[in-house]
DNA sequence: GAATGTACGGCACTGAGTGCCACACCGGAA
DNA sequence: TTCCGGTGTGGCACTCAGTGCCGTACATTC
């Protein structure tokens, strides 16, 4: 059937157009349906629930960045792997900037939206992990790193993601969450390839040399935190 | 009155026992009403959804950490002040194992909760993300640090606290998240530090002092890795 | 003892979501 | 053509979460 995907999109746009226009609780499902010209038992055919008619294809992106990662090149650092994965996830959204922003503005208003929105965030969280996961080996000593790594990845994606939402959904975010990801992965780098080397044999303490960056004037707290961070000796409280 | 807290207590713990029994779509608020011998309205004075019996002090345990943070010490290093936050949160879960360990073993199984408690940890990453763009001082330069440095506490505190509740609730995980939370700080902190340097008219060169810490022969990449880090200026790909 | 405030019970109502059955359409097989 | 199974839709009835409203019981205050 040709017809399927139409009355699907059909009832999706329906649906964002009644709840910025009379608000979510105003608007009900009878209401969609005679909108988009279908029954009301089918929107449920279409939707399991009231607020997925508002992200009617997460599912297929989110089944799209498990095949991509699948599929992806294991002779590539992971948190490469994942920093491309997060690229296509903004694509999902850079390729209809308008359909986007109507969305973002609808979740920004509407609570139910925005907790449908958090955990369809930590969907894509999850599937980055577990592809962490699956690179590193699986060591329990790892899960920590995997999970801020991916995390991180994600927060990355979702703030400069957010703010070209906020802008209007103009302009290319990409060089930004590129920019984002590239500093989030300078930090995070040393720290997971650190993890695995530290792991065998702590070094001795002579054994080091220690190079540290401070403007001047910085307070006396921010050098001991920087020191400790550089030598992962924190003993503070 | 003294019966209102014990009211809620009995209807939180009666949802909880029959969601465990019959299955949480099985069980009515009218069954969960009945078990705890009020009136179903009286379950919707205490509680907004069904959902919500599940948690019942979420909002006065968030609560509890946003006056912690509106009261903490402004001298600490702000990264600092989320980790004791952190603690202050597990502390919450670790304060009645048994029940945290029902609740756990709850949300695994019922998706409905797993979400609620997705959110709920947003709304906690929130917090801390906000606490820390107060003390960062607003820029929108800082906001991506801010939310990774959040998100990093926030995933290392969840990933203690599964593990915990993973064996049952037993032992005393707080020293498990100190050692986590020092290991994400000394990943973070030299990027945290790093950026603020570079914001407030970006320091020439000659005005910094570069202190590293490494083990002896640790490969050229890596150092550069560590020095990318400290000084934010990472290039690479 | 009257007035006030608060918490509970009961009732009716809306609306999301589901199960069931009937119907329409489309392809292939006889 | 007719028969056929599969699929997508419409209509109907039903359960149940959640809300609004009102009456009532009880505790506090003057």
């Amino acid at each position: 059937m040709a017809g399927q995907r139409r009355i699907r999109d059909d009832l999706s746009v329906a649906a964002i157009e009644l709840f910025a226009a009379r608000g979510y609780d105003a608007t009900t499902v009878d209401e969609i349906a005679a909108r988009a010209g279908v029954a009301r038992r089918t929107f449920f055919r279409h939707f399991r629930t009231k607020e997925d008619a508002v992200f009617p294809d997460h599912d297929a992106y989110l089944k799209r960045i498990q095949e991509f990662l699948d599929a992806a090149d294991s002779t590539q650092p992971p948190l490469d792997v994942i920093r491309e994965a997060a690229h296509l996830v903004l694509a999902m959204f850079t390729d209809d900037p308008a359909t986007a922003v109507r969305r973002y503005r609808l979740t920004r208003q509407v609570e139910p939206l925005r907790e449908r929105e958090i955990t369809a965030s930590s969907r894509y969280l999850r599937v980055f992990c577990e592809y962490l996961h699956r690179r590193t080996g699986g060591g329990d000593e790892a899960r920590l790193r995997d999970e801020v790594a991916a995390a991180a990845v994600v927060t990355a994606h979702n703030q400069v993601l957010r703010q070209w939402l906020r802008a209007g959904g103009t302009g290319d975010p990409h060089p930004r969450l590129d920019e984002a990801l590239r500093s989030v992965a300078a930090a995070l780098g040393p720290w997971l390839a650190g993890s695995r080397a530290a792991d065998p044999g702590t070094p001795t303490p002579g054994d080091e040399v220690v190079v540290v960056v401070m403007p001047r004037g910085t307070p006396m707290w921010r050098v001991v935190q920087q020191v400790e961070a550089a030598t992962g000796t924190a003993d503070d409280g």
